[in-house]
DNA sequence: CCTGCTTGCACAAACGTTTGCACAACCATA
DNA sequence: TATGGTTGTGCAAACGTTTGTGCAAGCAGG
């Protein structure tokens, strides 16, 4: 049986395995390796369609070209987005991609960590869906690792997130700016250090305008049951709020839902702003105005942080927040 | 230095490679090892906080508990949903996937290929942007594999798609039901299996009705971009449709931006029937009919499909459609 | 003819596992 | 006292690479 290994080809072409080795790697001229040799090993190679075992390689070099990126929720849009945006930019440094999808869930989130760490990955790219770092923090000590979008607080772990405060102060006081008073404000997954900086924002925002007794934050999940759930509970309140703010781009299909199963128009019943990004936001009618994260350039530059970690250089435990951009829409109304 | 290694564990505790080996791999009591030596070894273990080699372990045992999944665009919606699908299936079977985005290119996905063959992944899954199955017919010869979403003619590669054209069959006949002639058909990448038979069905549907005539298939592209290129073209023709079948949900969008910005409305001005199946169709306003795929149930498939192929059993070459659905929404109208 | 440099290649260890085989020690039976 | 089975463990090969070291042959200069 024909090996279309390093060795099957010494043993075929007569010369030894480090010689084969050297050709097939690039190092034929390094190591004056005579034509007559290259050629033979090339053609044999090529002959057998060897492939090299990147397993074998990574064992012995203690490097696997591959990286690790867990996310909350692959379905999410938003994490779709960076899952993609992660993806090119791991393939234009060469290297490739597992996806562990953990479902907000911190025992996946460990679990999935595991099994990178057994696949000696050689870095970690993660949303984390944990409560803190501790358990990142001393992963980190020999991994090397970055966060994006999610961080935390009082930690040295590398990350690249939104300045999710200022984008919730922003769509807050342009709602406020609008003459709305009474904003609804439906949050995330309260322990996310994004939705809890959102809220933030917005509650900065209200006290600066004097609306800190109006003000309301509800909901606890990124998901449009969410959005959906809180907005009819507010509008069969006997106070129902003129504007809504949802923290995610989920939660404001749910609250959509909602306002048209309850016969209200966007905006004239009600207004509305978003956090995401989304295609389709532009597409709904009206279209949403919202708060835009630049998605590509986290991942861009995460993956910079990880690849300066993975090579060495010690200028570790870079933290960064991207300002993110009001996109005004067709979602909000004066209110006199 | 401690190293967490079976070598290091054995030599600190005094036992042998093997035994340390057979002990942490949970085969202690079918060696019959005492329970001295087991408590010793999983306390060392601990110790140390032992993270087994999955590479070492690879390479001897040949198999690495890691699939491949390749997708022509993470960022469409539709192939997230495909992603997240897959990855939650390969998990529940106890494998890890490694992702690669084709950007619908062939060149990237053969490259992509030969990455994944090198890292010795168990077995493939793919939506493939190649424009003949030659190549994965050869690849198949040596490595589990199987199509989901895009299937070939004459192959005998395993398979699970959608039965598109009677899906294309399906929203044609409903338009022509409600009364609509003039029918525009928006494709998407012609040479692709999934957007020739959807046309397929459309024109068997016209012909059907005696209208081979007034049939219209444009485009080229599974965009956005090309949605609302040729909706825009179609309508500055002397004779615009009354009803637009789009392809795809990216499609669609772009059908709906070219449709808003014509001052036309959904569907009164004209009619719309998509594919796919996008939460966000419901928001859209007027929600949109769909022909709905079962995309989980296609992973689930697949996935049982590659196993078998994996654990050796040869009932190979299994290929199946999956009926797709009608949904009905609001965005279609009588036409007298 | 001896020395020393270049050229071209091979040997063997190492990476961290799994596993077939061997084997010593012990015990029971004949 | 042999014989034979059981119990607990170790040895070493194998998986497919990379790479430091060694070395023989050829050649030039003294």
């Amino acid at each position: 049986m024909q090996k279309a290994t390093l060795i099957g080809i010494a043993q075929r072409t007569g010369f030894s395995v480090s010689t084969v080795s050297r050709i097939l790697s690039g190092q034929a001229e390094k190591y004056r390796i005579s034509k007559k040799a290259v050629e033979a090993v090339c053609e044999e190679a090529r002959r057998c369609n060897y492939t090299p075992s990147l397993l074998a390689k990574s064992l012995r070099m203690n490097k696997t070209f591959t990286l690790g990126l867990l996310i909350p929720g692959v379905d999410n849009p938003y994490f779709a987005n960076i899952a993609s945006a992660v993806i090119h930019e791991a393939k234009t440094l060469g290297y490739q991609m597992i996806i562990i999808d953990t479902l907000e869930d911190a025992a996946n989130e460990r679990e999935g960590i595991a099994s990178l760490l057994s696949r000696k990955v050689d870095g970690i790219v993660i949303v984390s869906s944990d409560e803190n770092a501790d358990y990142l923090e001393e992963i980190h000590r020999t991994t090397p690792m970055v966060l994006i979008d999610r961080h935390f607080e009082g930690t040295t772990l590398p990350y690249v997130c939104s300045d999710n405060r200022q984008g919730g102060y922003d769509a807050t006081s342009h709602l406020i700016g609008m003459g709305h008073r009474n904003i609804l404000c439906i949050q995330g997954v309260r322990r996310s250090m994004p939705s809890r900086q959102r809220v933030d924002g917005y509650h900065a925002a209200m006290r600066e305008a004097g609306l800190d007794l109006t003000a309301r934050v509800v909901g606890d999940d990124f998901t449009i049951r969410n959005g959906y759930l809180e907005t009819k509970l507010a509008f069969s309140s006997p106070n129902p709020p003129t504007a809504i703010f949802a923290l995610s781009n989920t939660i404001l299909l749910g609250t959509i839902k909602a306002v048209h199963e309850l016969g209200l128009h966007i905006p004239d019943d009600v207004s509305i702003v978003a956090f995401d990004n989304q295609i389709y936001m532009d597409f709904l009618n009206p279209a949403i105005t919202r708060i835009s994260q630049s998605t590509a350039e986290m991942c861009t530059l995460a993956m910079r942080i990880l690849m300066q970690q993975i090579s060495g250089d010690s200028t570790s435990g870079v933290q960064m927040l991207l300002p993110p951009k009001l996109v005004l829409c067709d979602s909000v109304s004066i209110r006199h």
